[in-house]
RNA sequence: UACCCGGUAGUGUAACGGUAGCACAACAGGUUUUGGUCCUGUUGGUCGAGGUUCGAAUCCUCGCCGGGUAACCA
């Protein structure tokens, strides 16, 4: 073979995975492929958001490129937080992106489909609760653990500062006996919240404060959501989460940058269980439990956007927005209704790539990845956002003609539909001028233009309101020789507009979304300001007396077997990307601008 | 002022001791029945100083800058 060999570029992880596999350290399936098995496990305490939609991708797509497995699991180890409601959503999120978990259900052929299906597969942390429980009573009898009276208050003092090395807890010392005796009656709610803690036994000097005796359990009398009262001790997250992953398999555990300084806790923890353990069972503890490699990358920041759990349930709780669905947040949710599509959120994610650097993406790679797909697959219909009407003064009154418009210039096979074509149109104000600018190529008086797949028209004058002055009509005359939009004599026109037939519009309200933030780092704000004061005033523009071309009438929203939306996508010619929104019914149509079209005439206007 | 991690065009990401490339953005032009798409071209980069080497974005040292870490959150 003399094909140069192409060499895809691996991001870091990937290569981490490839050298993991070319030495088989985690072992094969049984079909002798080298073993990957990845997670993604949210905290059912908020909606997942594009951010969270770069971590799924990037676990889910080394489980798929290597042959290898990928569960979807909660980190449920705090009840007072967690919910059922962020349950349903972040199922619903993680289906939609296309995302195929171990042990789930796929519901098809239009049946609908129950919430037990929905969650088939899915894993909860919670359901580890007793075996963390027995991993804990043996780190206590081998002397690594011990039950701390302190206060949080105290405990925090006691662990120094960054800068100074902690204090001995006054009860590190106790007997394992002693220990094991507490943490029993810990679990058996014998004490009251917050009065005793589990903790490791470390090292109170260590430079990283993660290993200055971390707190393993704390003492919580709430219900839990799946657990109920069954317990009143809970695991901390770095106790937690690499037994979680150990019991599961997991071959890279993938989280983000702030974890760094907690890996060596994380190694801790399994090596302190491992203790006494041996490969073959032999050892006083039994056999080697499973230790899987932690690997943290940068986070995903998008300009004029909101990651944060907090700021964003700030957003929804303080009428910012509507919802988490408000089609300006960042959530998938929100990504959703506003018309995006998973291909376009996986392909940006894949665009934006994986490395160590934090840094923030411009939102117009977001905004191109949508534009990107969306160009491939919508069809396109005339919408007239902003109507002005246009009288054709010499087309015969009455008379209708049906003209073959194309549906999508990108893809022949969707061909073409008919609109029907009258002697009174509606045009977009925009595209009329009574004194054109310099470059405008649009109607003005005297000029001549193209209607989009009908007659060349020219303009013959306006009629004004006579009070106010603004135009209420346009005049025109039409060349019946150029139906379609050609000139049999060869004759150009520099514009093309886009019309809806006055007799058959559909009446439609649209709604155009911009940057919820106006700021592209919305955070950044001067001493005791808030990242509220960024908000973008104008995000938000409803349109109604929209008129729509009659095709149009029929776009509607669908739902996937699960209940998730499934919008219908049009492009409105030389505006942009639209949806239909999930407010809209039978007789009301309603529309989200997912995107605009790029504008290249707006740029030059506006540079005079 | 402790420890950990980073720093390559405006933004993000490659180059793994051997020609600094790609995408988006910007700019210029071409095609076009969407001022869209598509095509072509242009501008523009290795944080700094030393060192190792025939050769350094890459390895070493010292600086500088940025991020993370002191919840009984995850």
């Amino acid at each position: 073979m003399t094909t140069p060999e192409t060499k895809p570029t691996l991001n870091f992880v990937q290569e981490i995975v490839e050298a993991d596999n070319a030495a088989r350290r985690w072992g094969t399936w049984p079909d002798g492929r080298p073993r990957v098995h990845t997670r993604f496990p949210p905290e059912p305490n908020g909606y997942l958001h594009i951010g969270h939609a770069k971590s799924i991708w990037l676990n889910y797509g080394l489980a798929e490129q290597y042959g290898g497995r990928f569960n979807l699991r909660f980190d449920d180890t705090n009840p007072v937080a967690e919910e059922q409601e962020y349950v349903e959503s972040i199922v619903r999120d993680v289906r939609w992106l296309g995302v195929k978990w171990v042990g789930m259900r796929d519901v098809t052929g239009g049946a609908r489909a129950s919430g037990a299906d929905a969650e088939s597969g899915v894993i909860f942390s919670s359901d580890y609760f007793q075996q963390m429980h027995d991993w804990a009573v043996e780190l206590i009898k081998k002397g690594r653990a011990y039950v701390c009276d302190l206060t949080s208050e105290e405990t925090s003092t006691y662990r120094g500062t960054l800068t100074k090395p902690g204090t001995n807890s006054p009860h590190r010392d106790r007997s394992v006996e002693e220990n094991l005796d507490l943490f029993e009656r810990m679990r058996k709610g014998e004490f009251p919240d917050g009065s005793r803690t589990l903790r490791a036994k470390i090292d109170m000097a260590s430079p990283n404060l993660n290993l200055r005796d971390p707190v393993m359990y704390r003492i919580l009398h709430a219900a839990h959501h799946r657990t109920g009262g069954a317990w009143c001790i809970y695991p901390m997250y770095d106790w937690a989460h690499g037994l979680e992953d150990s019991i599961e398999g997991i071959t890279h555990s993938i989280c983000t940058l702030e974890f760094e300084n907690h890996r060596p806790l994380y190694d801790w923890f399994i090596d302190a269980i491992n203790e006494g353990r041996t490969e073959d069972g032999s050892g006083p503890w039994g056999r080697t439990i499973h230790h899987p490699q932690q690997i943290e990358f940068a986070r995903l920041s998008v300009t004029h956007m909101l990651m944060s759990k907090r700021k964003l349930l700030e957003l929804v709780k303080g009428g910012h927005v509507r919802s988490w669905d408000d089609p300006r947040m960042p959530t998938l949710s929100g990504l959703r209704r506003r018309g995006y599509t998973p291909e376009a959120v996986r392909n940006f994610c894949a665009d934006v790539g994986v490395a160590k650097f934090n840094g923030t993406i411009e939102i117009v790679r977001l905004e191109n990845a949508i534009r990107e797909h969306l160009n491939r697959i919508a069809p396109r219909r005339m919408a007239v956002l902003r109507p002005l009407k246009l009288v054709i003064t010499n087309f015969p009154e009455g008379s209708v003609e049906q003209l073959d418009a194309v549906n999508n210039p990108e893809d022949p096979s969707a061909g073409t539909r008919k609109v029907p074509f009258g002697r009174e149109l509606y045009i977009e104000r925009d595209d009329f001028r009574e004194e054109p600018p310099k470059g405008y190529h649009r109607l003005y008086p005297g000029n001549e233009v193209r209607l989009r797949y009908a007659y060349f028209v020219k303009c013959t004058g306006v009629v004004k309101d006579m009070a106010t002055g603004e135009v209420r009509e346009v005049h025109c005359t039409y060349d019946p020789a150029t139906r379609g939009g050609d000139s049999p004599d060869g004759r150009k026109v520099k514009g093309t507009i886009h019309w809806v037939s006055a007799g058959h519009a559909v009446d439609a309200e649209v709604r155009l979304y911009d940057h919820l933030f106006s700021a592209p780092f919305p955070e950044d704000v001067p001493e005791g300001g808030s990242y509220l004061a960024n908000l973008n005033a104008n995000s938000l523009e409803v349109l109604s007396g929209c008129k729509l071309e009659p095709s149009l009438a029929e776009a509607k929203f669908g739902h996937d077997a699960f209940g998730t939306i499934m919008p219908d996508r049009v492009q409105f010619e030389r505006h942009g990307y639209f949806c239909v929104d999930m407010d809209a019914g039978p007789g009301r149509p309603v529309f989200n601008r997912t995107v605009s079209l790029k504008d290249s005439w707006a740029k030059v206007e506006k540079k005079g």
